[in-house]
DNA sequence: TAAATTAGCGCACACTTGTTCGCTAGCGCA
DNA sequence: TGCGCTAGCGAACAAGTGTGCGCTAATTTA
């Protein structure tokens, strides 16, 4: 059984010397089967040893970042059901995220927009399961129509992740404040759509 | 006067062939100074007669890029002037841009998270310039308070560059429905301002 | 007309990249 | 104890990269 375990500890070390690569500078298309190796103390040939491609490792990737990023979500929910406002706790969760976990965070922004098709697609995977969430949870809470809970949960994820790329680069004291704004943001959009389940 | 003609000529020979090979799959960083020089029809070593590094020419597409949506932002302008409503223009236009220069508008859909701090810097300047002259629009068109204008064309242009980069890879009829939903959208988020304007 | 400038080129160098091929050392099962 | 399996390694390869150097040919200037 220690066999399993050791190639499994090597796997772990390649995955996050990739974490590590993932700093301010450089992206998955941009780092090296080599570069990863070197990093995690391993021949450049053992890599296949784990996995088939870079590509592959790139999308284990992306898929731990998306679950990091689910299991932070329910953890607010918990938070909101113990008391404070939803868009507060979300959105100070949220920020404490990508704080903890830039690199993760990076990843995600990254590969949204980045060359690999395959890439993209698993990052928009996650984001639209995030879309889904919200607007289930505010179709349950506020009685909005689907329709509009889904419109008003896309705005909003997508505001939030756009607040996530400026804070990540930002200082503590600017990140409150885009907090700030951004909390008053999606306020608005709540009252909007609030408004317009009165009107029809 | 001939010899400068000539300069500019293959100069703009470089930069087409640059923007050319951004396409669906490369970004700036993984376009290589000899591809572009070969796509240009030169000499790699003739590149640097034209620019320093192949930095100086990311910029040089980044500048372009933004010049060319800010020119479509003031025949949106006139557009309204003329009539129809202000959201609707503006969305239709933006729209029509992403599908005519798509490799402009990938340009700065990916360099705006990318891994060049300088290129990340010259978008969000080019971004910027977008949310002042909607915010000095709206605050003239509406008596918004300055404030909650800024914060209302922060939240709008986000929503419309989120859009702009899930229609570039969409169907035209994938594209319809978006503009939809994005017309929508920005619609609750005027609502919900001008609540927010009433109350305070 | 003669001299100076310069856009463009070919060659060369030192690197880095992904991937194939045998090989070895040692764990796990019989 | 002995045998099979396999994680990991080193060497090698063909291909690609950025960039320095010296040259040519043609335009511009004096």
């Amino acid at each position: 059984m220690r066999r399993q375990q050791q190639k499994l500890k090597t796997r772990r070390a390649i995955i996050d010397a990739a974490f590590n690569l993932l700093d301010e500078q450089r992206s998955l298309s941009s780092i090296s089967l080599r570069e990863v190796a070197r990093a995690a103390g391993i021949a450049p040939t053992s890599f296949y040893r784990h996995f088939k491609d870079i590509d592959e490792l790139g999308l284990t990737l992306v898929d731990e970042a998306g679950l990091a990023l689910r299991q932070l979500m329910r953890q607010a929910r918990s938070r909101i059901d113990a008391g404070g406002g939803v868009i507060t706790t979300s959105v100070n969760t949220f920020m404490e995220f990508v704080v903890a976990n830039s690199n993760e965070f990076r990843l995600l922004l990254r590969e949204h927009s980045g060359t690999s098709p395959a890439f993209r697609a698993a990052v928009l995977r996650e984001i639209q399961h995030f879309i889904e969430e919200l607007s289930d949870y505010t179709a349950n809470h506020t009685g909005l129509s689907p329709y509009l809970a889904g419109l008003q949960a896309e705005a909003m994820v997508k505001l939030v992740f756009s607040a996530g790329a400026e804070a990540i680069d930002a200082s503590p004291a600017q990140r409150d404040l885009q907090a700030q704004r951004l909390i008053q943001q999606l306020r608005i959009i709540a009252k909007g759509a609030s408004f317009y389940a009165g009107k029809t």
